[in-house]
DNA sequence: TCCTGTGAAAACTTTCACAGCT
DNA sequence: AGCTGTGAAAGTTTTCACAGGA
């Protein structure tokens, strides 16, 4: 799942699994927890439960940074806290733009996980005259006019995308013709970048029809009409999937 | 990523495995663009180049759904809509709830990727007496006290959780009380639930995390500080992660 | 005694490459 | 001639199970 268009070849840096690296925020999450609850060793049992894995596949994962934990013991929180940070790149600052406005775009910038684990929201951009200097969360909308001198006077390399689907490829080349590398996008649409740039797609509405795929098979579970021949059904039910799509995320910037 | 707590030890149903079911979405997103166009067939090239995967990929993923395609000639793209759909359950409504209705609940209410898959947005609930009442996305916002009622009179399966994280659990064990099986959690929180419950979680800041820690790699690439030598950092550099971080998500119910 | 770190096995996923149908 | 469907190979991820240090 997403590493956009470029295929990264065998990149896996220093040789950290990338299921692993999906991993270590959720492993960071937990551990900022009980660092602030002041417990000072954790054992791999008590930390995987706490991150929801389980414990050798946490293991295994901090294996590839190291031999951090102590046999017997377990591992100091705050000096993992501390190693995995610096393994994710978040003891230093990364300004990031917010790109469309709307709902996400005000939920993105409004969310406080963002701050608190080095990134900075260094501007919020959006293509509606409307909305400029207008602030939100503390910030003032600037307009899409300004973009590349955004991303060029802070050192922009991270930017998120949160526009409708139409506009997004648009805003994710200017994105990328500033000098963003990285980009987190939010519209439903496949976007492509020239190689080196990475992509990571995160989609409201696929998560939910993977859920529904699941549900589906708990309530054919006994009397299913999903019977085990495929049903070759009518050839011509075009019924389905037309109308008003249009695949507009959750963004209102009128 | 992401199954709930309950492990799911081999239900893999029908045999169709789970990177496909998470696949599915794409294929079905692609095929419904081809389909407004009133494109009639499209090859796996095609439909993979517009999914943003490859091909053969895409092929093994379609087998085993079974054999839709013409060899020779690709896949009739009003047909294999109406088989994806089927497949993920999407021909029968879904009617959902979505529980905090903040900047982020907002945003999913107003997102049209939903009605336009099958899912129907029964409800929007959140806590504060003071948003009962007021519309949102031209639903009455309803106050928490009614969840059981209108998860039952509704039959809803699928909620949608965009709470504060210290919210998240309390209002997952109403939701799973009153009868809800599928859970999509936006709260920064790990959900436990009771077997037999599917939990999905979408979290918005481990995304950028794993931006970070590749985007660190380039900068990294020629005068690396992050040497082969493990630095083996000074034992007490607790200077990390503390703060406010509270871990709140973007919603602002007050 | 307890709990980490890790080889080795098992499971899953992706990619290759080509037989076979249209 | 063109493109699907699929065995088999390659690669990745998870799980097992236990040696070995504190």
């Amino acid at each position: 799942m997403a590493t956009g268009r470029t295929h990264r070849p065998a990149t896996r840096s220093r040789g950290i699994p990338e299921a692993t690296v999906a991993r270590l925020p959720l492993y960071l999450r937990a551990l900022t927890a009980l660092s602030e609850r002041s417990v000072p060793t954790v054992s791999s049992e008590e930390l995987a439960t706490a991150a929801g894995v389980n414990s050798a596949k946490l293991r295994k994962d901090f294996s590839y940074l190291g031999s951090y934990g102590t046999r017997g013991v377990g591992y100091d929180v705050e000096y993992l806290v501390y190693q995995i940070s610096r393994e994710l790149g978040l003891t230093q600052d990364w300004p990031v733009v917010i790109v469309g406005i709307g709902n996400l775009g005000a939920a993105l910038a409004n969310y406080g996980g963002f701050a608190s684990r080095g990134f900075r929201v260094a501007a919020l951009i959006d293509a509606d005259p409307a909305m400029a200097g207008k602030p939100v969360a503390g910030l003032p909308v600037r307009h899409t006019d300004e973009l590349e001198a955004i991303i060029t006077d802070n050192g922009v390399s991270i930017g998120v995308i949160a526009t409708p689907a139409g506009a997004a490829q648009q805003v994710c080349d200017r994105l990328v013709e500033a000098g963003v590398t990285s980009i987190l996008n939010f519209a439903p649409t496949v976007l492509s970048v020239p190689e080196g740039v990475d992509v990571r797609k995160v989609d409201l509405s696929i998560e939910l029809q993977i859920l529904a795929f699941h549900e589906q098979r708990k309530a054919g579970e006994d009397a299913a009409q999903t019977a085990a021949t495929p049903p070759r059904v009518p050839r011509t039910t075009g019924g389905g999937r037309k109308g008003p799509d249009g695949d507009v995320p959750a963004v209102m910037p009128a």
